[in-house]
DNA sequence: ACCCAGGCATTGG
DNA sequence: CCAATGCATGGG
């Protein structure tokens, strides 16, 4: 095991907690107080250790993983200007959001996501990744795009997904992107790459913004659980999460996801 | 038995 | 352009 340091404060337990919140997520299983997961094609296992966190090999992707990109430092002198986020990270001090380290990954998941409760979705997709996924000692590999192309709609209907998602999926699996080059354009037009798809809308464009690409400032409007986390947060925005967003201009993403966790936790 | 849950495409005005 | 509708599952 090496030492993979992530800058301080860092709360690993904190961090994580969103993969275990909704269930068990056999992608990224907490078992044993470590987070194991597959990346660049071996599980590793990731536990918490002063100073950041123990992990071999693939320190590179782990700390992609563990969303090493965002500056918490900014962030939080920026919420110290606004009550509300400065409790949100007093609370949650150390905590850095996780990213869906794979592009295809990332959309899947979301679209398994769509509409449903994320117990629902959870549920649904331990059962894709049981069916299409590669065993490990505790994790299961998230299918590659290459393998969910040779899935059967109806396969997938097996699993849950409704028709219409298994559609989405098996046709996003099936087309040719080019991951890197849409990594590299500006936040706007991967919207419209993504949307311009079959199955994927501005809710989905913008978690791909968030939790893939980890652009600073995405900010997904149209999720149901940050509409009400506003709400309850800052009720004079409640009628416009849109506009909201810019208030918090450039750290949405970072402030999208301390206003979620804030609201799950007690 | 309901109803809602971290959407989306389709249809009809 | 906006409103209404169906979708499938899990939890309350």
């Amino acid at each position: 095991m090496t030492l993979l340091r992530l800058p301080e404060p860092y709360d690993f337990a904190l961090s994580t907690e969103r993969f275990r919140a909704f269930g068990p997520d056999l992608a990224n299983l907490w078992h044993d107080g470590a987070l194991h997961r597959w990346l660049a094609g071996r599980e590793v296992r990731i536990a918490a250790r002063d100073g950041g966190v123990d992990v071999h090999p693939f320190q590179a992707e782990a700390r992609v993983l563990l969303g090493a990109a965002f500056d918490l430092d900014a962030f939080y002198a920026f919420a110290a200007g606004d009550p509300v986020l400065a409790d949100a990270t007093r609370r949650l001090a150390g905590f850095r959001p996780p990213l869906a380290p794979d592009p295809f990954e990332s959309l899947v998941t979301s679209i398994t996501a769509q509409q449903v409760s994320l117990h629902s979705a959870f549920a649904i997709r331990n059962r894709m990744l049981e069916r299409f996924g590669e065993g490990g000692e505790v994790a299961i590999r998230f299918p590659a795009q290459a393998e969910l192309a040779h899935a059967a709609e109806e396969e997938l209907v097996a699993l849950g997904f409704s028709r219409r998602k298994a559609e989405y999926v098996v046709l996003l699996a099936r087309t040719e992107l080019d991951w890197d080059e849409l990594a590299g354009l500006p936040d706007e037009e991967v919207r419209e790459r993504l949307t311009a798809l079959r199955g994927l809308g501005d809710w989905t464009a913008d978690w791909f913004l968030a939790r893939h690409l980890a652009r600073p400032r995405a900010w997904p409007a149209g999720d149901l659980a940050l509409q009400k986390a506003v709400a309850r947060f800052y009720p004079d925005l409640a009628g416009d999460v849109r506009a909201a967003g810019e208030r918090f201009d450039p750290f949405q993403n970072l402030t999208a996801h301390y206003l979620l966790t804030a609201s799950r936790l007690p």
